[in-house]
DNA sequence: CCCATCCGCATACGCTCCGTATGCCAATTG
DNA sequence: CAATTGGCATACGGAGCGTATGCGGATGGG
């Protein structure tokens, strides 16, 4: 009956973050009671307090877990694509979709932002952006993208018309028609990097 | 000494607003304790709660005046600029600039969207993406901007491009340089907005 | 000019939530 | 088996918020 502590500290651990992340993801980190959320895990705030320090600890290694599973997920789908520029494209399109979830929505490009500041300079939640950079570099040395550029600045002005996109088909009434729309203009932006005549080189 | 009843109304608001907007602007929403701020405009919750229902509302009020100011001075620099594809891009990297102001940051960008939810769906704070989005409309009649992309979609994904693109630049720690970087890379993302642009994909 | 009404705003109260200090018990260690 | 560590719960004080209530001065009709 009795496991390990180690185990059982873990387990707790886990228990507190899965609460957390219904909570946030649903009603909200304002709104979400710790007295309630811990509870909901049988648990209490001095657990709370002991493994994350305060509500802000335990919302940023909620946003972490999501940012690993994010990337994760991210790469997965890129490395099936034929093309470099396609695998950009694909990393881009496949986190917009995944980025459509309300529960990201809300954590990641609402309270996220608000509470723990600026996206960029969070410590441990930036694996996708910085893939995205990465992909960007390769493909400026294989002169597909325009040069001169700096990669992470691109890719971070590229997932911040992504975040809106996802927020744009989420927020529709006819996410289906809304999505087409709104990929589509996204793509011509893209498209904004390439070289001229010199895209597609493949 | 007593003037009349509307003015000293209209005055108390107007107290409320400012007050809130430098709580607001600088410790944040969450950080902004009621009595505290509507002290230091030597007023009481009462006031707050008569006037605008509770402390979202007021934060909706201050929300309106920035962005009624910021869209003032998008149109009064746009209306400078010598061609109207100009135009468009002068309102984009004016509206950056106007970004910089850690006060727009924190409010519009962080606790807005967290308090009020996704920003496209304020009722009250739409004035530079609306415009932004008729003059997109506009060149595309023109047949300057690609055809087939809704205007409205471009111009929300433009403005959370634009939104990051503030960030960067705030954030950096030689605003100067990254400034350059930056808007560099936003104006070659435009450039996929335009025709006659090679490479197309899709 | 006076009085009744209205309403803008302040005050008072109870509640919920949070952070810290403290205590308890099981698991580890020698 | 005794000692100790530390994971987690409990207890307490304070701050902030929303609502109900009260006050005083401006307003408008007679």
């Amino acid at each position: 009956m009795h496991r390990p502590r180690k185990e059982m500290i873990a387990e707790t651990r886990a228990k507190l973050i899965a609460a957390a992340r219904r909570a946030f993801g649903t009603i909200g980190y304002a709104e979400a009671s710790m007295d309630d959320f811990t509870a909901s895990a049988r648990l209490t705030r001095g657990a709370l307090y002991h493994h994350f320090g305060d509500k802000k600890g335990l919302l940023e290694a909620v946003i972490a877990e999501i940012d690993a599973e994010m990337a994760a997920r991210v790469n997965e789908v890129a490395s099936r694509a034929p093309t470099r520029w396609q695998r950009f494209v694909d990393e881009c399109t496949t986190y917009i979709e995944m980025a459509l979830e309300p529960e990201i929505q809300r954590i990641m490009f609402r309270d996220g932002p608000a509470v723990l500041g600026d996206p960029a300079q969070w410590s441990n939640a930036n694996a996708c952006v910085g893939s995205m950079a990465d992909h960007l570099a390769v493909l400026q040395g294989e002169g597909v993208v325009v040069p001169g550029l700096d990669p992470e600045t691109a890719a971070r002005l590229i997932n911040g018309a992504s975040s809106q996109a996802s927020q744009r088909i989420a927020n529709s009434n006819d996410p289906e028609a809304t999505s087409k729309m709104v990929v589509a203009a996204f793509k011509q932006l893209l498209e904004g990097l390439l070289k001229k005549n010199g895209g597609r080189t493949d």
